[in-house]
DNA sequence: CTGATTCATCGTAGATTGCCGATGAACGAT
DNA sequence: ATCGTTCATCGGCAATCTACGATGAATCAG
């Protein structure tokens, strides 16, 4: 396509102007792209993948299945959490983790439609 | 201290020697961590879905319906081309960008089993 | 109350990511 | 052969991520 109006924008980098605006990554484009960078680690897709076989584990759990340290686990934990995808309950002296269903749906549901 | 026993695990960490070896990520987390992370950016998700619906475009197409250089559009491209979700093809001066189904099929799999 | 256990948070070092302008390589057209 | 177009890559900078030890808060047992 020749452009022949509008002259030539110089690298169309600002977006000032440009008659059909680009998108800009849409509310949903970012929800999924949000949920996957959560799940864009391997120690994170093991946490998930273990609360969602065993149903609960207490904190102490999840660092025993894994060669890290406590703090590094407990990060990791708090990047799910952050994301929706896991839920954590204070009992007592620990914590149980454990999933949360709904978010893991939409995930589910956001990737099914590409 | 006498350190030919064990005595106590400190920290749990190194896990030389439990009876139950920690899983390691494995292969099958590592490769959805790998696709999760390439999703992991706007960006990427908005480029992803874009082929998904228009089967095929240019890099030029896709810088223009975002507001980013197009250094910084090519890096996305690299990025989810790495991954395998997209595949590119030299069609004179330009290269066209479309789903590689496969992966994105497999990406549905490992999310779906979750 | 004291001490032990469990987990979160702080501070930090090193690696990675995201973005850009500039440059280079490949191709079609003149 | 030379030019313009299209795209990838390089170099650099700021921000984020990953990992750790150390420390703090909360709870339970004695």
């Amino acid at each position: 396509m020749s452009p022949t109006q509008q002259a030539r924008a110089p690298v169309r980098k600002g977006r000032r102007n440009s008659p059909a605006a680009p998108p800009d990554p849409s509310p949903t484009d970012v929800a999924l792209a949000r949920l996957a960078k959560a799940l864009g680690h391997p120690t994170r897709v093991t946490i998930v993948r273990m609360l969602s076989a065993q149903g609960v584990c207490n904190c102490g759990d999840i660092v025993c299945q894994h060669p890290l340290a406590q703090a590094t686990v407990s990060q990791h934990l708090k990047v799910l959490k952050d994301a929706g995808l896991v839920q954590g309950e204070i009992d007592g002296p620990r914590v149980c983790y454990c999933i949360h269903p709904e978010t893991v749906k939409k995930l589910k549901a956001l990737v099914g439609a590409l």
